[in-house]
DNA sequence: AAAACGGTTTAATGCCATTTTAATGGAGCA
DNA sequence: TGCTCCATTAAAATGGCATTAAACCGTTTT
């Protein structure tokens, strides 16, 4: 995955300078202007996936800073940060469209909290970095290709792995044959086979057998549902 | 278009009235517990958009409802509010898969402005939640499959939950033998079965025998109809 | 090139829950 | 009383599902 841009506008040159650094540790791109006309400048020659803004800067404020950007990309995420802790400030921040807002002196660690759940959300990618789905103590690695349950691993084929997958990505909810045929294999419309309970009998035999609870339950004429510990 | 439900768990009663009371006011459709069990209780029962949930709650506290939400889950925005303010707690708040969070005692403008950014920044559209169909105490899960009443789950064939999604979707509606022919079995036309009669016979034996109140009402000559107590 | 192999798919069997049919009796009504 | 409409029960038919074995297919090995 390509890094994630971000733009710092501060002018207190010895907080721009600790946020640079801390944020350059966690392998973010920064690049830091010391007021707002430097930072919309910035803003206007580079791509950014995220603005951090400081709201008392020289030549053009943050919420000015904070409008043109929203103006010109809806999709860049916009934090704040002020010494003050006012409502109204806050609101004027959320109004000249950020998306977060942050009160000095506050600790790197909550801004970096802050910045990880904003590019969360946004890239919607759940647990964005580790590639790994859980269901109770069956453990899928998306990366490796590895599935283990209680610490074991379950070595398992091509079709058993990409079956395991979609009912993962749907736990508790029931799917039919039909949705796992259009999902996992590409089939439209072949009433006559039953490679699908075949599989489901295979991965049965593979992730419950040898453990102690259920995992995938069958729902008579409906489908079946992946769920843990009734 | 449908409102935005929200999931409120506070456990100090005046602080929930209080919130509750503005929230409504501001055209959200909001429900609340007051531990965490019945938070989760509701959560499983219902569709929100967003939960705002306390950190020191009984029963459950706010990490472990806020995972819970999440593993079911990505798509509702989660709020926490709590009194402290260290950021280890914001850490794990986030961790355990928090959009935001708010320290107690917060201004109720605030909480509404970070609602909308929110609700705004994932143009995130109300009813995206889970796919629930509710009559009085009875509840549908039309992914999970799942029937409860008064908590109580009640496990139904996929015909009887044709059936009975036909009459929710039609509740109040008396619906003619010919209509559930035609939309629950592929029947078009054929007087003598008397299969309808024997499921709605079924369905009357597990929805309503051990409970308090009649559902299925008969309206001889027409059809039946379901309703929650008049 | 043939054989061996792992993985995938088809086919066949039997069980049993679900679905459907059929039969009976009761309630309401002319 | 006889008729229609519905509720209820039991019994019969169906079809869905688990399971096993064998066929198929592409790749690697000899």
């Amino acid at each position: 995955m390509a890094e994630t841009k971000i733009l710092l506008v501060e002018d207190e040159k010895k907080i721009a300078e600790t946020l640079r650094k801390g944020l350059t540790e966690q392998h973010y791109e920064v690049d830091v202007a010391y007021d707002g006309g430097a930072g919309k400048k910035l803003f206007d020659t580079n791509p950014y996936d995220l603005a951090i803004l400081d709201i008392n800067l020289p030549v053009m404020n943050g919420y000015e800073l904070a409008r043109h950007i929203r103006s010109y990309n809806e999709e860049i995420l916009v934090i704040m940060l002020t010494a003050m802790n006012t409502t109204e400030d806050k609101i004027e921040g959320f109004e000249a469209g950020a998306d977060d807002y942050i009160v000095k002196p506050f600790d790197f660690q909550e801004l970096l909290v802050r910045i990880r759940a904003l590019l969360k959300r946004l890239h919607h990618q759940p647990g964005a970095g580790t590639n790994i789905l859980k269901v109770g103590d069956l453990i899928m690695n998306l990366d490796s290709k590895e599935v283990t349950r209680e610490g074991r691993t379950i070595p398992l084929t091509a079709k058993e792995f990409q079956l395991l997958e979609y009912f993962i990505r749907n736990k508790n909810k029931v799917v039919s044959r039909i949705d796992i045929a259009m999902n996992v294999w590409d089939i439209d419309f072949d009433t006559k086979t039953n490679v699908i309970d075949v599989y489901v009998n295979f991965l049965r035999k593979k992730i419950e057998k040898d453990f102690s609870s259920k995992l995938i339950y069958t729902q008579v004429g409906m489908g079946y549902v992946l769920k843990e510990n009734v």
